[in-house]
DNA sequence: CCACTGACGAGTG
DNA sequence: GCACTCGCCAGTG
């Protein structure tokens, strides 16, 4: 299955545990994409709204949540979604991934 | 077909 | 910690 590269990330994607997050690299490798962090940020980006796939645990390695192109406030609602399974924020606004990264 | 852009990662200074 | 560069792939004009 070549050409369906996107199943695979979704797959991992919605592997992961609530309470925990992941990183664009770590879901690209889980999906057999090591190094192409950028097609799990697209294969999220091309996600419909209301889908089923708990993207808002997915972050970049910073712990940072990525702003997209399209929501303004978007950012806020992973946040707020992220804070409501537990996860917590430091005065950065970033997550530390030592405590709250998924490690299968 | 070519150029640019985009939810990124890792390395370097 | 921040700014810049390269690599990687898909979609769009």
């Amino acid at each position: 299955m070549t050409g369906n590269r996107f199943a695979g990330i979704y797959a991992v994607v919605a592997r992961i545990p609530a309470g925990c997050v992941a990183t664009y690299g770590q879901v690209a490798r889980h999906a057999g994409l090591p190094g192409r962090a950028r097609l799990v940020g697209y294969a999220l980006n091309a996600l419909p709204h209301g889908s089923p796939l708990p993207w808002h645990r997915v972050v970049n390695a910073q712990g940072r949540i990525s702003l997209r192109s399209d929501c303004g406030g978007g950012d806020e609602l992973q946040r707020v979604r992220l804070e409501c399974e537990g996860i917590v924020f430091d005065s950065h606004g970033r997550i530390p991934l030592a405590r709250f990264q998924w490690r299968p």
